[in-house]
DNA sequence: GTATTATACCTTGAACTTCAATGTATGAGG
DNA sequence: CCTCATACATTGAAGTTCAAGGTATAATAC
């Protein structure tokens, strides 16, 4: 409630979607990730460093997702994908995702259905 | 990350977005929210008294509800109403909303487009 | 008459998240 | 030589939801 600069809303979880989305389909790196979030959302989405980071973090010691290094260019990059356990995440997390949103909306935009 | 217990995904903001919803609509009291929300939402949203109370005491706080008390039965309801602060704050919040739940299904659903 | 349930309000603490700011380090371009 | 873009990472602040607990009244059951 108020001011929001932190926790703003109906983002919470929607980090980890979308990187396990991303990384289901191609390996990645951290940086990549952050600019592949802006302009596969059309700007609408942008995901701080200082989100990225941790949530790889976090989901590689869930073993959700498998890194290795990778040295271009003299500079280092992680690269990571998504493990099966990862996958088996974001389907639960695509699911829940749909639960919630069409529960939303059906309130939110119809307003007639009073219950079954 | 891990065990949600607390502050389950997707959920941040959804609580307040509904409550502004419902009480724009007609006025209803804490207990009766809790309720509507579970069964319009076909048991796929509970909200718990301990998010919407305080949440009704906040949003009036920042002027976007309106209370009054009733006795019924004995027992007093506290009856909110969404006053016009409260409805503009609903428009912009259903903005954010449909702005995010897009930008997401784009992601996550579809995959093709590769920014314009 | 007493016990249990449903109604109706409310507070607190714990846990989790996202975000902004800041820091390190390398290569490229002016 | 200095600045910018790349690329990794951490920290502290702020905000949110939830579970659990607490009060109190009316109605129902036994």
């Amino acid at each position: 409630m108020s001011a929001r600069t932190t926790n703003p809303a109906f983002m919470t979880g929607v980090p980890e979607l979308l990187i396990l989305r991303l990384l289901s389909e191609r390996e990645m790196y951290g940086y990549e990730i952050v600019e592949a979030v802006e302009s596969a959302s059309g700007e609408a989405i942008k995901l701080g460093e200082g989100v990225v980071y941790p949530a790889l973090h976090a989901l590689e010691a869930l073993g959700c997702l498998k890194s290795r290094r990778k040295a271009v260019n003299g500079r280092t990059r992680v690269y990571y994908t998504a493990t099966a356990a990862g996958k088996k995440r974001l389907g639960t997390m695509v699911g829940e995702w749909q639960r919630i949103t069409e529960a939303v909306a059906g309130i939110v935009m119809g307003g007639k259905h009073v219950a079954v």
